[in-house]
DNA sequence: TTGACTCCCATATAATCCCATGCTAGTCCA
DNA sequence: TGGACTAGCATGGGATTATATGGGAGTCAA
């Protein structure tokens, strides 16, 4: 499976078009659209994006919850009224939609970062900020994750 | 099953390239993907890598947990942000990113150290010094390990 | 007509392709 | 036993391609 991981800053352009990287693109048009989904981070200063499969996902999980019908409206309405799908031109660039940049406080570079099966742009400064904080609450959590974090020696049995 | 094992010392050139071992290679090959997924230890001063299997194993107990959590972006950043997918070219080598160079401290040589289901790369000095507290550690803990190590089993040697 | 957006092309830099070289370990044969 | 041949691997470097970015020109709608 294909997924978003990385990260890198790209610059916003005088006229206001960012390119968004190449691995990402790779992802997105493995998806299906060659373009992104992208609203309002509700926890953080940034922007979420990802492609079909995040947007399925999400319309799927409210079906899931087993609402009464207005209630999966304005639930829906709250999720997808301020999400912009927006596909790329053909050298990779998207324009931003002026209320993300607000919202995420972007000047003239972003850091894309690779959050899995979606996306995230920051302000730079704030991302290495809320990334250094990330890296301390995983490694508090570490048991939940598995083989990754752990760097060395308990589990170090092998087998053929 | 196939595993990372033994280390050795390879050169970054001019261009800061640096091959893939032989031996991981063919381990990679296969799982699938002809190419490493690597981030920076959580741990060390390290660089830490894998093949598919280390990536779906994260990407499988990622996915459990819910989606709009604001504990999931955190955790999901520190997983995937740092983490680079890199193809291997067609003589094996690869070209390191910059973040992971600075983390590691690595200079114009690198040591590969096989850990079972994952790899290590190190400045070589800096190996040098954790391999021999590494030593003691597991020596310290061998009755956690297994009788392999007790009854003195063949495979159980390394190269200094 | 103006402003926002897109299409198209140019360019610098970085990444990758492709081929050559040298080293090492193994093998074969006299 | 020793020497030459061979294959696989790591490495060097020139040539080519990809990517991010800048900017001119065209399109569309208000």
């Amino acid at each position: 499976m294909k997924i978003f991981m990385s990260s890198t800053i790209n610059k916003i352009d005088s006229k206001g078009r960012v390119s968004i990287p190449s691995v990402f693109r790779s992802v997105l048009e493995y998806q299906g659209f060659p373009g992104v989904y992208i609203y309002p981070s509700f926890t953080s200063q940034a922007i979420d994006g990802g492609g079909q499969i995040l947007i399925d996902q999400i319309a799927e999980s409210v079906e899931k919850m087993q609402l009464f019908a207005e209630e999966t409206d304005a639930l829906t309405t709250a999720l997808f009224s301020d999400t912009f799908q927006i596909p790329y031109d053909q050298d990779g660039r998207i324009s931003l939609p002026e209320p993300l940049i607000v919202h995420a406080n972007l000047k003239d570079k972003v850091t894309f970062a690779g959050l899995g099966q979606k996306f995230q742009m920051w302000e730079p400064e704030a991302f290495k900020e809320f990334k250094s904080q990330a890296r301390l609450k995983a490694l508090e959590n570490r048991d939940l994750i598995g083989p990754s974090l752990n760097t060395d020696s308990k589990r170090s049995k092998e087998s053929e």
